[in-house]
DNA sequence: CTTGGCGTGCTACATTTGTAGCATACTAGT
DNA sequence: ACTAGTATGCTACAAATGTAGCACGCCAAG
């Protein structure tokens, strides 16, 4: 996984796809839309478009496969999360990351290992 | 306070004026802006602008006093954040939202009183 | 009075985001 | 070989957001 020093934000739609990728892996367009949930009610085009506009901020790797593109994370969900988890931290619940951290760690799906990255972004990371 | 079925969500820019309206209570344009960490580096009326978009979507109520704009919020810090909490125990934490709320009632600078509120917002809410 | 500030109500404009559709190319079944 | 069904690369477009500027009115200092 690659550290670019400046990563665009993720828009909600975005991070909707990001986190399907990240559990999946590497889908097609069509598998990421059939994994979207029926409440989004997205046309297939819609997806694919957010799915390009992923590629294009640098989320994923797009990789032409036997005819069609397969999509791929080029940035690790804990470097995707961090900038969300930060802002989150600092502006909403407006107290120190270590909290947060530890709920990650508990409660949350990440493994002990993602946690650890999550924590060092945060850590080396003060807006 | 009033309840509104359905309040906009807040942008960024919004956030952090609501942030600063909800510590004071009432200021008017200009001292709000003079509440802006430097950091943010934004013009005068930017400020203004954002407060305007905050009365328009039902954030703010917008009172003349003697000459200038005073700004007071409508809605609660708790209703104002539940949709972004519920949206980050959800999507970014995926986790059960009992966690958050304790971490809320622990660490933040919420009172017992608003953490209940919170409490209550996130229980009913389901999406 | 005259003028410099500051406040107010509007208007502006480039990006980003949500949400798609179209035309063309390729693939497997008939 | 033809045809129906996909996949792909573009293009589109409105609403939301970030970020300001302008013109006009009011008040206090000179």
């Amino acid at each position: 996984m690659q550290r670019r020093k400046e990563l665009p934000d993720l828009s909600r739609a975005e991070l909707d796809l990001m986190r399907i990728l990240w559990r999946a892996g590497r889908l097609s367009a069509r598998e990421v839309h059939g994994q979207l949930d029926e409440a989004y009610g997205w046309a297939y085009s819609t997806t694919r478009t957010v799915l390009e506009r992923l590629v294009a901020k640098g989320y994923l790797a797009r990789k032409p496969f036997h005819g069609v593109n397969l999509y791929e994370p080029l940035i690790s969900r804990p470097q995707g999360l961090a900038r969300i988890v930060l802002d989150f931290a600092d502006r909403v619940l407006e107290a120190d990351r270590g909290g947060l951290v530890a709920l990650f760690a508990r409660d949350s799906s990440m493994s002990p290992a993602e946690v650890k990255e999550l924590e060092e972004l945060l850590k080396e990371r003060k807006p």
